[in-house]
DNA sequence: TTGGGTTGCTACACATAGAGTAGCAAGGTG
DNA sequence: CACCTTGCTACTCTATGTGTAGCAACCCAA
C-alpha cells in the first residue's frame, strides 16, 4: 500500500487555506493562538485550530507550552525553500501590471 | 491606492485547489481542455475552467486554440521555483515517517 | 478568596468554494 | 448527413471556511 508522492501530499496541505500565511507569521518568533489570530488579521480560531493541528501532525510546528507556537526545522527549511518565490512574485506582478 | 503584496497574491493563487497540479500537468506539453481534466484524474470541468480563467488572467497559462493550454515564460518560471520544494517534501516525508 | 485578566479551544449557524453529472453549441471528418 | 471531439455552462449537493459566543484552566493582584 503506497502512499502518494511527497509533493503531492505537501501542495495539498499547503493548498489549504492559511497554511502559508501562519507558517510565515511564525517566521521569526513564536506566537501565541491568540497571537497568532490577530496576527492573521483575527482568522477565526476553528480555522486556525484546525490548521495548526495539521501543522503538527506534519512536524512543521510544535506548541511548546511556555512560549506558543513556533516553527520546527522542517518548517523553517520549508520557509527557505519559499525564498525564491518571493522574488519571482515580485517580477510577476510587474510584468502583469505592464501592458500586453 | 495599493495592491497587496505580490507574495500574497501568488499564494492565494496557489492555495486554491487544483492550482499547483494544473500547472504541474502543463510542464511538458501543451494540453486541451479535455486532456487536463484527465491528466487531473477527471477533475470536474466547472473547477477546471475557473482555475484557467485564473491562470490566464495570472498570465501563467495561454490558450493557442491549434495546441491546447500551455504555460507561458512566467509560468515555466514558476515551475523552476518550485523544484526545490520537491527536494524538501522528499525530506520531509523521509523524516514524518521515522519514529517521533 | 475573589475578581479580573489571560490562555487554548469548542459549538453552532451561516456562507462560499468545490464536486459530480448532464448536456449544449461549434467545429472537424467520414 | 451522421458522428465525433472540442471548450464550456447549468444544475444540484457536499465539503470547506467564516463569524460569533462562550467555556474551562490557568495566573496574578487585592
Amino acid at each position: 500500500m503506497n502512499q502518494k508522492p511527497a509533493i503531492a501530499e505537501i501542495v495539498d496541505l499547503l493548498s489549504r487555506k492559511w497554511v502559508m500565511r501562519i507558517i510565515w507569521e511564525l517566521r521569526a518568533t513564536p506566537l501565541t493562538f491568540r497571537q497568532l489570530q490577530s496576527a492573521c488579521g483575527d482568522l477565526s480560531p476553528t480555522v486556525l485550530n484546525n490548521r495548526l493541528k495539521l501543522l503538527r501532525e506534519a512536524r512543521l510546528t510544535t506548541n511548546n507550552p511556555s512560549q506558543g507556537y513556533e516553527l520546527t526545522d522542517m518548517g523553517r527549511g520549508l520557509l527557505d525553500v519559499y525564498k525564491p518565490l518571493n522574488e519571482w512574485a515580485i517580477a510577476w506582478q510587474a510584468a502583469r501590471t505592464a501592458p500586453p
